[in-house]
DNA sequence: AGCTAATACGGAGACAGTCTCCACTTGTGG
DNA sequence: CCACAAGTGGAGACTGTCTCCGTATTAGCT
């Protein structure tokens, strides 16, 4: 029984070794921020006062890096669902947190350009990790659909994409108030059975395998 | 043919210029199709056959040369925007052009990481040129308000930026299929009068002044 | 056609950033 | 308190960007 029980592998985390990660991770925010994520890594490695070396033993890539600052950041904001869900009926609930994830970009609380900076864009970020957002997220839309406030043909993932999707329109002047009437408007799409439009007759090109199903 | 008369400045265009300008191009479209707008410009340089200097004095940043392959490309869905209006329905041509825009996105007609590769994202090429695809974009969505097919209160700005946030989850395995439900909810959003959910009652933080004008 | 000045070319090289390698330092378990 | 694995840092090889300028090409004039 080297260590205990679990995780029988690694010897231990040297504690200067963790507190130069922390740094590394903290620089680095504030420099993604600053200058996106071009930000020169061997700059971000001195500022942090360690060498390139150390820098890229923790973080192999820069990917790695990126995604280890965005995750630190999405915690609170997963935090925050889980709250409103204990406080709210479904749909509201579902609502509110999807404002309030506007809200967390807006206020630079999640740092916008790592989202489009990891090979895969977003969608790696979000849900190749399973992470705490898109579990929230979905929880969020799961619920409301159960309560019979949302259809329930609506795909929690369409929502998902939909909403992270308003994130790569913020340099637009009035991003922030349109995305929130995106939420609405998705809301509302969410809800009314889809009529198809007038009626789609019209064989569309590339798309032949639309099931029409939809009542 | 602008010359004759007009812009008597000029001396005339070098015709190898002219030849050159056009082979970095069509070069630069398929290096960016392969390895993203990373690719390396000395490279694409080398294999349209110039060197590094003409490649720079023809696009001197990266985004110049990217902006110009896209222009390229969107002319051609433009035209096809103006083509459906022209024979269907406003709702109908608007959702079948939406469909279409994804259509040519999921064919590498229209190089998608140019989306992401310009400072201020997507939203510059799209909207800062204003480019032949959102003239025709808002055309279409301004036609079907005015048929009452959408509410007034629609906000074409919103559904361009919603469907071109739809594009930054291609990454994601379903993606095609579920960005064409997207586009159904967006539409079913913007013909039901938006019903508040529930009603919002419980006082978000972030958004103080959300208009509740809507009936 | 022939001349010539404006125009365009291309590649060498200065520069900047990425990432690896390894001799050296430091924290930790015994 | 000591040995040694874990961790460090920075020199340097490499890759890509972008500029500069001597040379080649061409449009427009005669």
């Amino acid at each position: 029984m080297s260590r205990s029980a679990i995780t029988p592998d690694v010897r231990k985390p040297r504690a200067d070794a963790q507190r130069n990660r922390e740094r590394i991770v903290a620089v680095a925010r504030e420099a993604f921020m600053q200058h996106g994520t071009e930000a020169s890594l061997d700059d971000i490695a001195r500022r942090a006062g360690v060498g390139a070396g150390t820098l890229y033993r923790h973080f192999p890539t820069r990917e790695a890096l990126i995604e280890c600052v965005y995750h630190t950041e999405v915690e609170k904001l997963a935090a925050a669902g889980t709250h409103l869900q204990g406080t709210m009926p479904p749909l509201e609930a579902l609502r509110a947190w999807m404002l309030l994830f506007i809200d967390y970009v807006a206020g630079k609380l999640l740092i916008l350009p790592a989202l489009d900076a990891v090979p895969g864009g977003s969608a790696r970020l979000i849900e190749g990790s399973r992470g705490p957002i898109y579990g929230a997220f979905l929880h969020l839309i799961r619920h409301a659909i159960e309560s019979g406030d949302l259809l329930q043909e609506v795909d929690p993932n369409d929502m998902a994409r939909a909403l992270i999707g308003t994130f790569h329109t913020t340099a637009m002047p009035g991003w922030e108030a349109s995305a929130r009437r995106i939420v609405d408007l998705l809301i509302a799409g969410a809800r009314s059975p889809v009529q198809a439009p007038q009626q789609v007759s019209a064989g569309k090109k590339g798309a032949p395998s639309r099931k029409s199903a939809r009542r």
